[in-house]
DNA sequence: TGTGTCTGCCCC
DNA sequence: ATTCTGC
DNA sequence: GCAGAATGGGCAGACACA
């Protein structure tokens, strides 16, 4: 046994020096390798921490564990551990654009007086993460930042970019899941689509790996078990019905409710519920886990369906604002309950009663929930659907959906399993197009990553006709190709009144056209007002900030939105 | 005790 | 969520 | 087409601090 100990230590500069080649690699499949032969030297043991931590992660989803450390808690960290206060820190990140680089380059620089540091180890890495996690009540910042300062004391500077980086969550590498997962599959020599469906019901990387270290066997012994979640099934963007109509010939059409996914899991009279990512939310939904209860006629099944707060009186969907209101709600859980009342639907199923239902088809699926689910009226149902291959009667469902308040619909392939994630040819969301605004870019930030050095995220404001002054309504950062990054940072450097941090203030001048999916209230910008999903469809080189959209135009918009959904209701 | 800031592989 | 990009 | 990365609004909870 004395023997083994020693092998199983794997030093965390080992890891680094992965990390740094990978970074330094783009090709996918060099990664792939590079990663599939670091799997296969590291011990058993540490496999499972290994693999987690070559995907960025710490933690899989459903722990309760959380780093509970952001950016701030982070520069105060290195603040402690270098000197630099966290203003400055601040500026050489607008500078660097990366974290991770900005702690290497300070600690380079620091003289290294502590002659004899530890050599960290993997094991010791992680357990500070733990410790970190683990800390909390009154005090727990401090306690975090010491545990967290006393990693970064004992690490290189190269082991404290990746440190930092981890925590934050930007490995940035050109490394996550979909990667270790073919080095997985690589390093032990199993196909691919074993490691994944392995994944899908384990959701933990680590936990695939070791199973996959120890044969085919053991990773299809991973099966799906009631209150183990499973990775939700995704849907791909379509650009209309028709195309998808073409590609999958007769398909189910369901509404795409404006909600927040559940997963429903019960065994007898036990009932947990998890969102989408695999968080346990049971404590937030009595409601839902009531009328599961009383709707679900089987004694065990895992469920998936979408959750919408339905206005009452009106009948209507309510603002996806309210559904946040409740859904991870820890107080005053039963006061609320009545104040936003949900509404849910089920949409597919992937076990009951001991059996798998993941590899039957949609059309199969469909009937197993039909057969299970004895609906609530007005609470509690399967998703509305029809089954067609005719466009005309597609586009009617379509408008349907749109008439009732909903966001618009989902199409699915019949023929297809339940497999996570979102691929062409299995399940497409439509949504109507998006409306636009001209909006002035009044202030912007500094980007990170690979929008180093480029503004990466523009202010905007809408104009008030009397004041002339600029008003917020928000944030856009996509929609831009690299040149448009480049051509954007460029015309507006001159127009830049004074920086702060990554924070800049611009004069408002160039115009930009944002496309939107809705208006929202909003308490954080000053205009009152913000927009969901916003994203630039144009630069408007030909505008003028005087001819930028009117806040007066922006909340007739806003009130047409509510009226065109009232008349809707009418119908 | 009230308020402000930060955090979340959060929800979308 | 949306969007872009390299493989 | 996939996978990864860089970003959006807004909510409650948790903690710090006055």
């Amino acid at each position: 046994m004395g023997g083994l100990i020693a092998q199983i230590i794997m030093k965390y500069s080992k890891l680094a020096d992965v990390y740094e080649k990978l970074e330094f690699t783009s090709s996918k499949l060099e990664k792939t390798d590079i990663i599939s032969e670091f799997l296969k030297e590291t011990p058993e043991d540490i496999l499972k921490i290994v693999s987690m931590l070559l995907t960025g992660q710490v933690f899989p989803e459903w722990a309760e564990l959380e780093l509970g450390v952001g950016p701030s808690l982070l520069y105060d960290t290195i603040s402690f551990v270098t000197g630099v206060k966290p203003a400055e820190i601040k500026n050489l990140l607008a500078k660097e654009g990366d974290i991770g680089n900005v702690t290497e380059k300070i600690l380079k620089k620091k003289v290294q007086h502590i002659l004899f540091k530890k050599e960290l180890t993997v094991e010791q890495v992680y357990t500070s993460f733990e410790r970190i996690a683990r800390a909390y009540g009154s005090g727990s910042q401090n306690k975090k930042v010491k545990y967290l300062a006393e990693l970064l004391s004992n690490a290189s500077p190269k082991e404290a970019k990746y440190i930092v980086r981890i925590v934050l969550g930007e490995l940035r590498i050109g490394v996550a899941e979909g990667l270790v997962r073919n080095a997985i599959a690589k390093a032990f020599n199993i196909e691919v689509n074993l490691v994944e469906r392995a994944f899908m019901l384990a959701n933990h990387i680590g936990i695939v790996a070791k199973a996959a270290k120890n044969g085919k066997d053991a990773l299809e012994k991973i099966r799906i078990k009631v209150f183990i979640p499973i990775r939700p099934m995704l849907a791909q963007i379509a650009p209309d019905i028709q195309h998808v109509l073409k590609e999958l010939g007769e398909a189910a059409m369901e509404i795409k409710y404006d909600g927040a996914r559940v997963q429903i899991h019960k065994k007898g009279d036990e009932i947990k519920i998890y969102s989408r990512r695999l968080e346990n939310v049971t404590e937030a939904l009595p409601d839902i886990v009531k009328m599961a209860r009383e709707a679900i006629k089987a004694d065990e099944v895992i469920i998936d369906g979408e959750t919408v707060a339905i206005d009452t009186a009106t009948g209507k969907p309510r603002a996806f604002q309210e559904i946040l209101k409740r859904f991870r709600r820890k107080h005053n859980i039963a006061g609320m309950l009545e104040k936003i009342p949900f509404e849910t639907y089920i949409f597919d199923v992937m076990f009951v009663n001991g059996k798998e239902t993941i590899d039957m088809n949609f059309r199969e699926r469909r009937q197993v929930i039909e057969e299970v689910i004895k609906p609530v009226k007005g609470k509690f149902g399967t998703a509305e659907q029809i089954i067609t291959s005719d466009f005309d009667e597609a586009e009617k469902f379509y408008h349907h959906a749109l008439n009732k308040g909903h966001e618009g619909i989902m199409i699915k392939n019949l023929k297809a399993p339940y497999i996570p994630g979102a691929r062409v040819g299995y399940m497409y969301k439509i949504k109507p197009t998006m409306e636009t605004l001209d909006l002035v870019v009044i202030g912007a930030t500094w980007g990170t990553g690979k929008r180093s050095g480029w503004l990466g995220s523009y202010f905007l404001g809408v104009r008030d006709e009397i004041t002339g002054e600029f008003l917020p309504v928000g944030r856009v950062a996509t929609g831009l190709s690299e040149e448009q990054l480049k051509e954007l940072t460029s015309s507006l450097k001159p127009l830049i009144e004074y920086e702060e941090g990554q924070k800049v203030t611009l004069k408002p001048m160039l115009v930009v056209e944002v496309a939107y999916q809705e208006i929202q209230r909003s308490p954080n910008y000053k205009s009152g007002y913000a927009l969901r999903f916003p994203r630039v469809v144009r630069i408007r080189d030909d505008k003028s900030s005087r001819e930028a959209d009117t806040k007066d135009r922006l909340i007739s918009l806003y009130n047409l939105q509510a009226t065109s959904e009232k008349k809707k209701l009418d119908l």
